[in-house]
DNA sequence: AAGCCGGGGAT
DNA sequence: ATCCCAGGCTT
C-alpha cells in the first residue's frame, strides 16, 4: 500500500502531536472527563452512541442525578428508566442499559468486569465501548475506534479504504492500536475523540488552524473533504401512521410497542398504518376504525394536520385523530385503558410527544 | 455482510 | 434534503 511507509514515518509524531495539542489546546469541558468510576464511564458511552455530546449530556446529568450508582439504576422500575431515555432514540440501549445494570448490581456483586474481553460480553457494549471502559476507567491500553477517530486517521493518513467494509475496519484498528501510547491509553483516546470534533470535523474542519496540517496527507494532497470513504448508503422508506387518540370515561387507549419495528418498548395510541396518505375526510377514519369498534360509536371526532418527522431510515407521516367513544373497546385490541396521571410516566416516542393533542 | 435502530444539529 | 453523531444487534 502506497501510504504505509508515511504510516511508519508519521506514527510516532501523530500522537506526540496529538498530545500536545491536547495539553495545551483542548478546552473541551464534559462531566464525565477524567472519570474513573467504570459506572459513569459506562452510562455516558451508553448515553454517547451514535448521539452528538450536546444532545447527550442533559441525560447524562439526568441519569447520575436520580441513579447515583448501578444498584440505584439495577432496582428501578423499567417504566421508569424509558421515561429517563424517553427522546434519545435507538432504545434497544435503554433495555440493555437496563439488562446490564441488573447483571452488575445482583449477578456481579456491583462490579463491572474490569477488563476489555469482559467488558465485551456486556449488553449493549461493543468493541467501542468497551475500549472506552477499558481505557478511562482500568487504564487499559485499547485504542477507541468511533467517528471520529476513523475521519482523523483517514485524512492524516490519506486512507480511502471505506470505514464501513470489513477490510476498512480491520486496518483502522491495527492502525489506532498502534498509535496508541500505552502509558496513556485514556487520555490518548479522549484526545482523539476530542480533536475528532472540535479540529478535524466531518464539515468545515479547522485545517488552517491545525496542528498536524503539515503531515496530513489528505491536507496536502486537497481531499480533506473526501475523506473518510463510506461505501454505503442508506435507502429509506416513507410510512403513514394514523393515531386515534380514544377517550372514555376519562381514560385513553394505549399499548406497548413489540420488538421488529422502531420505538420497540415505547408506548402508543390506537395506530392504524396505511400504504397510502389520507385525507382529511372524517368519514375515512371511522371506517378505518370499524374493525376495533365494535357497537362503540365515536363522537367529538376530530381528524388533526397531517404531520412528519424524519428518522434516520424512515420517514414518518401521519395525523392524529380525536374522538370520545359510547362504550369501551374490547380488551382483545391489546390496548389498554389508562388515565391521564398513569400515562405521564409512560415513555412514548418523539412522534407522539411532539405532535399528539394534549390530553 | 447487510440491514435495522432515533433524534437533532449543521450545512 | 443530506450527512453525521463517543455503535451495537440481528439475521
Amino acid at each position: 500500500m502506497k501510504y504505509f511507509s508515511n504510516i511508519l514515518m508519521n506514527l510516532p509524531e501523530f500522537t506526540k502531536n496529538l498530545l500536545s495539542w491536547n495539553q495545551f489546546s483542548n478546552s473541551r469541558q464534559m462531566p464525565w472527563k477524567g472519570e474513573t468510576d467504570p459506572y459513569k464511564i459506562w452510562l455516558s458511552e451508553i448515553i454517547l452512541q451514535q448521539t452528538r455530546v450536546e444532545q447527550g449530556l442533559a441525560y447524562y446529568e439526568k441519569f447520575i442525578s436520580r441513579f447515583p450508582k448501578v444498584q440505584d439504576l439495577a432496582m428501578a422500575q423499567d417504566a421508569e428508566v424509558f421515561k429517563y431515555w424517553e427522546g434519545l432514540g435507538y432504545y434497544s440501549r435503554c433495555r440493555n442499559l437496563l439488562a446490564t445494570a441488573r447483571w452488575v448490581a445482583f449477578e456481579n456483586k456491583g462490579h463491572f468486569p474490569p477488563d476489555y474481553e469482559g467488558l465485551l460480553k456486556l449488553k449493549g457494549v461493543g468493541p467501542y465501548t468497551a475500549a472506552a471502559i477499558a481505557s478511562f476507567a482500568f487504564g487499559e491500553p485499547r485504542a477507541v475506534l468511533d467517528g471520529n477517530v476513523f475521519r482523523v486517521l483517514s485524512r492524516y493518513f490519506g486512507i480511502n479504504t471505506p470505514i464501513d467494509s470489513l477490510t476498512g475496519k480491520k486496518l483502522y484498528a491495527q492502525l489506532a492500536q498502534a498509535l496508541l501510547p500505552t502509558d496513556q491509553p485514556g487520555a490518548y483516546n479522549q484526545a482523539i475523540m476530542d480533536f475528532g470534533a472540535v479540529v478535524c470535523k466531518p464539515q468545515a474542519p479547522l485545517c488552517s488552524a491545525c496542528v498536524q496540517q503539515t503531515d496530513c496527507e489528505a491536507y496536502r494532497l486537497g481531499v480533506v473533504g473526501d475523506l473518510p470513504v463510506k461505501e454505503k448508503s442508506i435507502k429509506k422508506r416513507t410510512r403513514y401512521f394514523y393515531y386515534f387518540l380514544l377517550k372514555w370515561n376519562n381514560q385513553y387507549y394505549v399499548r406497548q410497542r413489540g420488538g421488529g419495528d422502531i420505538w420497540q418498548d415505547l408506548h402508543e395510541w390506537v395506530l392504524i398504518e396505511q400504504a397510502e396518505p389520507l385525507a382529511t375526510d372524517p368519514s375515512i377514519y371511522r371506517n378505518l376504525l370499524k374493525k376495533y369498534l365494535g357497537t362503540a360509536k365515536l363522537k367529538q371526532l376530530r381528524v388533526g394536520e397531517e404531520v412528519r418527522q424524519q428518522l434516520s431510515h424512515q420517514t414518518i407521516i401521519g395525523r392524529f385523530i380525536t374522538a370520545e367513544l359510547t362504550i369501551p373497546l374490547s380488551t382483545e385490541t391489546g390496548y389498554q385503558l389508562l388515565s391521564p396521571d398513569a400515562l405521564s410516566k409512560l415513555a412514548f416516542p418523539r412522534f407522539i410527544t411532539a405532535f399528539s393533542p394534549r390530553l
